[in-house]
DNA sequence: CTGAAAGCGCTAACAA
DNA sequence: TTGTTAGCGCTTTCAG
């Protein structure tokens, strides 16, 4: 009578109940406080229950009820799928992934094509708070998300959000430690490889007009960090070359390598802003065979393990703690209202792909 | 009346709607259907809805009623924690994720610590289907999700189970042409480095009867495949040391690459099952000082990016692909009742970590 | 220890 | 084009 003839409409709490002839209180009982109602019928329900094919209560239906959905939503930049190609990304997912095992939560990631400018799925939702992860700060995901009735936390971008917590690291404090590690083997002639510095595709040499006005405050921190030690040096930054990629891979960072060194052919080291830009410069340096670190200097940022593994120099940056610290933000926050900031420290990792400066005369950079 | 002072409770649909003196059925319909009310009404409402704070309608109250949440559940293996250090499972995240986005659902990562044996996570998470990753057999958490009534699909283990989709690789093909790879270079005394075998941990050698008798079919199979090809040629398999772990990470492939080559110090060509191993066997190699492909041959299985870069001799399989079609098996089943099996090609990867075989005599293996 | 009553916030027929 | 009527399946005081 109530539908098609294929659709199994499953057993519900109510329908056991009756069948059982107990009260729908005593068969809810029955699966969330074991304690309220003797073993026997407990066991009695619960076999009804398998009998019956009742697979336990709705979680929805509970969720509406009880007003908690048991799930911390994810919202991250760039295509959903991007997140897995990014070593940093998935650092961070792993850190709150681990703090929403321990509490028990689930972790929904938030479908946002950036192509689908669709907010629709943010409101979709069905959870309890919301982790942005590193999104530019005009964002209209990001603008959804603080629509929503439930707590935020923002990992690195944007800054300066009124009343939601943040996580993010030192990245200026970072790299100006890297820069003086630059500026300490006596380089000079530094080039540097950036990550995308606006919405808008752009693919090419950035002048200090465009890294100001990025809105990426992480770019323009670890950029900013740079400029502070080369300064310090005495090294005019308006001279130092930086070249900025839209997409975050390896091959950006080689084709980025290439344009940079093609036009600066005297630099003697490469800073990037990433590891993964660093590590398509090695690739780029290996395959142009450019000795590293005896005729270029190749340094990164974040300290992903496939940089470790080959010896780069960086700045690390705690990833997974990061992540861990963005759901424990999120997930023991008592009733605290005042948002909270935390801010965690950064460290210069000298591996074997930076050494002295050239001594020798400009190379020709090629083969 | 209803409440402590500081929980502010948002409107609803319904205040909404009284507020303006309209029906509940208007409101939902400016958000829901646009086209069922003037534009003016509309605009009405919505202005309304800002200025009262509506977040627009609940997501999990909507779900309740329409029966949909808008989400698939995925079910991992190991601690939800673990799956972003692996890039294979990363690579499947990826294609899943992308199926996801673009059916516009989400993807909710149910928390299973291994430890807290709690199936309870499983019951509780609001999702239309589920996909369940490379889970071993006899996984509480996997019958949990069959209970549920929703559609489950498995990528890869475990198989054959009744009733649900699965999506796999050609394991055994793939090993087997890798292995007719070795022997045609000369290889006749290999060694192999596999994954878990059981569901206890265990670091060591794997004789054949526990090979034979693993709950986890993708091991089984990769190793089959090799025996297979070496059997060809007219190797003993019996006499084919394997040494198993538990962990899966370089780490753990350099010792158990250190502990077979130790006891078979004669051996000149290791198959890894996975490219994760592998990576550190090639670590391992690198420490020791052994010439790689020279004195010994490394090959992985999987094509993960890092693989790729360092140029290993591998068995690729589509791992994205596999879990775009995972999330296609799932999303996109029209009202088809047979579960459906999709097994996706693999391929041999020849790179420069496989070379012929040592002509000379044994070398001492270490330094 | 068990039951009755009262919704959680919303959408989907169907009428008006 | 708008409103009325019924729940979706569950939990939770509060009495018995």
């Amino acid at each position: 009578m109530t539908g098609s003839p294929h659709v199994r409409r499953p057993a519900t709490l109510a329908s056991l109940a009756a069948e059982l002839g107990v009260s729908r209180t005593t068969v809810s009982n029955a699966y969330n406080r074991p304690d309220q109602l003797s073993a026997p019928l407990r066991e009695k329900v619960l076999e009804a229950a398998r009998r019956l094919g009742y697979p336990g209560p709705d979680p929805v239906a509970r969720s509406l009820r009880t007003r908690r959905a048991g799930a911390v939503g994810l919202l991250l930049t760039e295509a959903l799928s991007y997140a897995f190609r990014d070593p940093v990304a998935t650092g961070f997912l792993e850190g709150l992934a681990l703090a929403c095992e321990q509490a028990g939560q689930g972790l929904l990631l938030v479908p946002v094509s950036p192509e689908h400018a669709d907010v629709a799925a943010v409101h979709q939702a069905g959870v309890d708070g919301f982790v942005v992860y590193s999104v530019s700060e005009d964002d209209p995901h990001f603008r959804a998300v603080l629509e929503r009735p439930v707590p935020t936390v923002v990992c690195d971008q944007p800054v300066g959000v009124e009343g939601v917590d943040r996580v993010g690291v030192a990245d200026r404090e970072g790299m100006r430690a890297l820069g003086a590690h630059l500026t300490a083997l006596g380089h000079r002639k530094i080039g540097v490889l950036c990550m995308r510095l606006g919405p808008q595709r752009h693919d090419g040499p950035a002048d200090p007009a465009r890294q100001e006005r990025t809105s990426y405050p992480v770019q323009r921190e670890r950029i900013g960090g740079l400029r502070d030690a080369l300064t310090d040096a005495g090294v005019d930054w308006a001279g130092v070359p930086v070249v900025e990629r839209f997409e975050h891979s390896p091959e950006a960072g080689a084709s980025a390598a290439r344009e940079l060194l093609a036009s600066h052919p005297d630099v003697t080291a490469l800073a990037c802003t990433s590891d993964v830009l660093a590590i398509g410069a090695l690739q780029h340096a290996a395959e142009a065979g450019i000795a590293v670190p005896e005729r270029l200097t190749v340094t990164g940022f974040d300290g992903v393990p496939e940089a470790e593994r080959v010896g780069l120099t960086t700045v690390r940056q705690p990833v997974r703690r990061k992540g861990q610290v963005a759901g424990e933000l999120l997930l023991q926050r008592g009733d605290r209202n005042k948002p909270k900031q935390v801010v965690l420290p950064t460290e210069l990792v000298v591996g074997s792909t930076s050494g002295p400066a050239t001594q020798t005369e400009k190379f020709f950079s090629g083969w």
